[in-house]
DNA sequence: TCAAGGAGTGAATTGAGGTTCACTTGCCGT
DNA sequence: ACGGCAAGTGAACCTCAATTCACTCCTTGA
């Protein structure tokens, strides 16, 4: 025997593998899909193209793994909003203020996760993502429609709604391209959680939420 | 001179302008956008992959066209609806419904000219098409806005937040898959109907259209 | 019937990337 | 130092569909 995984190769490998992960998401957060070619994430990953098939067996399923990334970090903030504190109204104000907050700093790679069109592969991580994302607010409108804070109607296409709703007008075709201030960006996100708040809640509780939240 | 645009020489050109694209579009309708391939169309069409680039200069832009047409007549239905009788919740209530239905009768077609993904010259007309949907209920809710029957919010994120829901939840990738009858399919448009109403009437408008609703 | 010229054809070309693989490099234990 | 092996390389290859174009087929007016 000649060739041993010593410690300090497999530091190696994880760390190669962890830039071209690094890579690739830098490069769908710069220019979207359509530029994030293998050889593009391996020249930033500073490795050689046949290199990005020693970590993933195709390009498919390296953007997969960063999409995945991505989502489950999104997704976690989420469930603490979700499971934390205040009223399911408050809480449900603040995990779209936290969503929106999160895809107006770095809007590219909001776009390119949320509707950028993409590899039917990649396309498929991405509806995991949303259907979990949703799940999570599901979960929410369940918890308020027991408390009697929200109204009665189907939890699960109420949260698709509220999903729809605030991605459309966050970071889909129709959100205005431009957040010269950051007076406008909140007054984006404010508005959108009002929206998002009619859906679900009564309108005592709308207001409530509108008056306490930390502008 | 020895050939002239006669008569029916335009007929024959106007008719195979049209079949080729009532083939594309029928292909998309059936196997959205990945299966949409010029060959595939001039095949459906009954001419040679050639001659469908006598009629458009680009795939892009037959698939344009396509998308186009389509989507205006989405528009017109919407824009009459806007523009008819009744309460502005009735007629947002109605909107939604009716883009709802159709949407549910043709769903492979409505799937691909809302979220699937296409290349980005297409993309590029879906997304002037969903501005210029936006638009009517921007004007909807602006009128509900003069009447007094919608909140006060800002007509134009609150559009977007209409869109993005009813469009999420009826076509995207959290709407259910199923819709074995077509009570499943009622119960579904009720209620986005409901969620939508939600965002910009107030409660009692809500439930007004809800008890006068066509069901 | 015929010549002129536009319409129709579809096999060949092109181009863009993803993927491969024969080779090189460098790490390892003896 | 050295043989053995995995990691790294990147140019060549492959695939796939859009696009082209040299050619044939029609239609037309004389």
């Amino acid at each position: 025997m000649a060739y041993r995984r010593t410690p300090s190769v497999v530091t190696r490998l994880e760390d190669n593998r962890a830039r071209i992960l690094a890579a690739a998401r830098d490069l769908v957060a710069e220019g979207g899909w359509r530029h994030a070619h293998v050889a593009t994430v391996a020249d930033k990953a500073g490795v050689a193209t046949g290199t990005v098939y020693r970590y993933f067996p195709s390009k498919a399923e390296l953007f997969a793994e960063v999409l995945a990334i991505v989502s489950s970090r999104e997704r976690d903030v989420l469930a603490a909003i979700v499971d934390g504190d205040g009223s399911p109204a408050a809480r449900l104000r603040g995990a779209v203020e936290a969503f929106g907050k999160r895809a107006l700093r770095g809007r590219r790679l909001a776009h390119a996760m949320i509707v950028e069109p993409c590899e039917p592969e990649i396309d498929q991580a991405r509806l995991v993502w949303r259907a979990a994302l949703c799940e999570e607010f599901v979960r929410l409108i369940g918890m308020g429609q027991e408390q009697g804070a929200f109204r009665h109607c189907d939890p699960r296409i109420a949260a698709a709604c509220v999903v729809g709703a605030f991605m459309e007008a966050l970071v889909g075709p129709l959100a205005p391209e431009a957040f010269a201030d950051a007076e406008a960006a909140q007054h984006l996100i404010d508005q959108i959680a009002d929206n998002c708040l009619a859906i679900v809640a009564t309108l005592q509780n709308v207001e409530a939420t509108r008056i306490g939240r930390t502008a």
